[in-house]
DNA sequence: GCCTTTGTTGTACATTTGGATAATTCAATA
DNA sequence: TATTGAATTATCCAAATGTACAACAAAGGC
């Protein structure tokens, strides 16, 4: 039966890399980077395996992509909140929104954490991967610090700093308590207990700003 | 050349098992689970391939094992300074005596994490893993929970549990962190860290124990 | 000292899978 | 309509995978 050839269909450069990167990120976080194979990734992209090599020069060059297209998602979804309603917000409120930001999904997400896994061993191993991995986590860390460093205390250069390493640390660990066990935790649990953490190793109050979505604004009754 | 063959060396079933669990792990940690071919295993524990099926019913069995060894090493590791010395600490004392294991070598160590990293996906997706992982995770923290709720401070079951939580949580991360950047932090630093936030946590000072080896007793002038 | 038992070796098998690529087909654009 | 280049198909070749199995070597019972 020769008549079942894939439909011929033309995209645009942009439109196929998206999708092959999609696809190699969603392959890694189900079953490891074992998963990710030319055939599979280019099953689930819903192109053929030879497309592959004509958008990247070489499998480990789509696996570099799409680890740095990893890491950045995450700093971007951290801080998303704050990119859209932040600007009035006080520097304690800019704070607690990365904060929470980064403890509820889709940052917290199962599949995120087997993605990260996934390429980890990748990451010790290649370098160009651990160039990667090194520039968008202190990217990570250095916002975090700015916005400590932003709080109304006094804190000289270098406490701002330990007291960024011990708040991602505690971002980090519950990261991976609520990725890993999703079930454990009630919604907004997670980001209640780093808040409340986090405020504890400031030793400054710390308060949620209130998000559109969230919370109404209260001159309306509940309908 | 026939004359190479492997020495023939008749070892305890003990032994044998031993050094396969050992090999995979080592191997695990290494490269991933890709890395732990039968083949492979069977190189580094010095046997060859074949001895394998003769211990374990399917490689899928030595996995689990090995599996098994490492979580029951993790909890055994934080909790080494506890069951040596612990016998004459107070609840605090014991209590901070396993965070601080938790978090120094060789429980902190990026071998370790490759390691869980490793094996996640396999947890993921096979029930039996699935089931030792949940027996072990629960035994470390329950441990944890038992410390704190020893302490003396008043505190009800629910809050017990919910510290026990947070404070697991805190030593994932710091764990994660260290391990994952082992150059980061200076020695002692990331115990520090973690008592410093756990007492933040629970509301009470913690001190860690003083340790034969750590630090020598007050009454010798350092040499 | 033979003989059964069992740990151990070496190898072969059957299959799957890996990334890569050559040749071909098809749609869009000029 | 001619040209171009994206996209498809088929295949290559090698390497590696878990498993099975027959030959081999040492204990230990008798």
């Amino acid at each position: 039966m020769p008549g079942d050839r894939r439909p011929y269909r033309r995209e645009s450069e942009e439109t196929r890399r998206e999708a092959l990167i999609e696809a190699a990120l969603d392959l890694v976080a189900e079953g490891g980077a074992q998963a990710a194979t030319v055939r599979a990734i280019a099953d689930r992209a819903g192109v053929t395996p030879g497309l592959i090599r004509h958008y990247f020069a070489s499998k480990d060059e789509l696996t570099r992509a799409a680890y740095r297209r990893l890491m950045e998602r995450m700093t971007a979804d951290s801080g998303a909140a704050l990119d859209t309603h932040g600007a009035g917000w006080t520097a304690s409120e800019r704070l607690a929104g990365f904060v929470a930001g980064s403890l509820r999904p889709p940052v917290v997400d199962p599949l995120r954490l087997g993605l990260w896994a996934g390429f980890l061993n990748a990451v010790r191993a290649d370098a160009g991967m651990r160039a990667i991995h090194e520039q968008n986590y202190h990217a990570y860390r250095d916002r975090l610090e700015g916005l400590i460093a932003d709080l109304p205390r006094w804190a000289d250069a270098a406490r701002c700093r330990a007291d960024a390493i011990a708040c991602n640390a505690v971002i980090d660990g519950l990261w991976l308590e609520g990725s890993a066990l999703p079930e454990g935790f009630a919604p907004g649990e997670l980001e209640r207990i780093g808040l409340h953490t986090v405020s504890a190793i400031l030793g400054l109050p710390l308060n949620p700003p209130n998000l559109p979505s969230s919370s109404p604004p209260p001159e309306g009754p509940a309908p």
